[in-house]
DNA sequence: GTCTATAACGAGATAGAC
DNA sequence: GTCTATCTCGTTATAGAC
């Protein structure tokens, strides 16, 4: 009885991870806009209607993949921030962006999932929303860290500005100073420019060497966030 | 006679115009990957075949797409780069990176067509090169302008930056210092980084007060290039 | 020369009967 | 779960109107 049933739940497992899988193959020969239940069911050799058993709908596929796109992206900057742990504050913060550009690179068409141009007529679920904190809440930590030791500059905050950082400093980071933690959304938004312009092509022609690039201009993105090198 | 080929080439522009707009509402609609040859001229009703004598193929199509996006973007940032030309150099680079959100708002889908996931299985050929780099010529020129007056403070340059930042700035901005250019690449790309994360929805329930936040931002981007207050 | 329309190709998706 | 009839697509060849 309990074989049979681990069995039957083992099964389930893989045959939701081939479908993922294969998702994920189609995802990169023509993009989340064309992803078909039926053709990953004919690859598969599966019916369509027997996918509906994984997955009730196109879109849950869809949000399953985003989930685990979120969550590698989340555990390779985590892995990546583990073993700079004992690194200086802007060393902490090169690691988990070098971890998120390596990331992109292995993985373009997930990042572009995440990351690029919404998929038309899908709306992501607020399931989404915790996977996709994941490297913001790091890039956090590592702010909140050296805030608590010496290691943070309070950035300067104008007046207009201070209602809005007060109100992110109070939903995201209520540890920090209102000025760091805008500083730091932005940082994180800015990141992700780098990233998206090498992967979509718009360094083409303007930047060679885009590896000591990124890494200088996420150093730079560390400092104006105002952490103190190690 | 010249009236003849005045009303022909006139048509031509018409038709030309007409079958844009026609992509452009089925790019907002469905997105880039399945703009369609056949739905566009089922909509406007001509036969598929009648389109090839405008675009000789569905990429050449998207090109154009593509073109009149980064020209429209391009006119809109000049345009506001003018108005605040009598500013100081971090006011001009502000307005025309207010331009560029304000171009994305009211453009959302020309904006993920450019500056979003790359169309699988299109290639963008070499003349999409000139229009997108407008709004990079503009900010180049602001820098440049502030660089020849008092206005630019040169921002550090590690060692092992220095080959690239060089080899950007003979590319792109022979007259900066190459640690201005470096940082005015990396500055260009951050923007982006802000307004696709504006776009695609990544602020939700992070940014509230959006045109503030971002208005900061830039400004900050422009005094980390080097430019002075004005 | 410039355009549109008809027809067709090969490939792929899709809906429904069985 | 399978099969088939009918859609879609990009693209080309061809013929005829202006």
């Amino acid at each position: 009885m309990s074989t049979s049933q681990g069995a039957r739940a083992r099964a389930r497992i893989e045959v939701t991870a081939a479908i993922k899988d294969e998702a994920r193959r189609q995802l990169a020969a023509e993009g989340a806009a064309k992803l078909s239940l039926r053709a990953v069911a004919r690859d598969l050799g599966m019916v369509s209607s027997a996918l509906y058993r994984y997955f009730p709908s196109r879109d849950d596929l869809l949000t399953a993949l985003i989930i685990d796109a979120y969550d590698s992206l989340g555990e390779a900057a985590e892995k990546a921030h583990g073993a700079a742990a004992s690194a200086g504050p802007v060393e902490q913060w090169v690691a988990v962006c070098e971890a998120v550009r390596g990331w992109a690179l292995t993985h373009p068409h997930e990042y572009a999932l995440i990351y690029g141009s919404p998929v038309p007529g899908y709306a992501a679920p607020q399931t989404t929303v915790p996977p996709a904190a994941r490297v913001g809440l790091l890039l956090i930590g590592i702010v909140r860290d050296a805030h608590e030791g010496p290691g943070l500059t309070e950035p300067p905050l104008s007046a207009d500005l201070r209602p809005e950082a007060e109100r992110i400093a109070a939903d995201l980071a209520p540890d920090l100073p209102p000025a760091a933690a805008a500083a730091l959304i932005a940082a994180w938004a800015q990141l992700y420019g780098l990233v998206s312009f090498e992967l979509f092509g718009q360094f083409h022609l303007v930047v060679e060497d885009r590896e000591t690039f990124f890494r200088h201009a996420v150093a730079r993105l560390a400092r104006g966030v105002g952490l103190a090198e190690g």
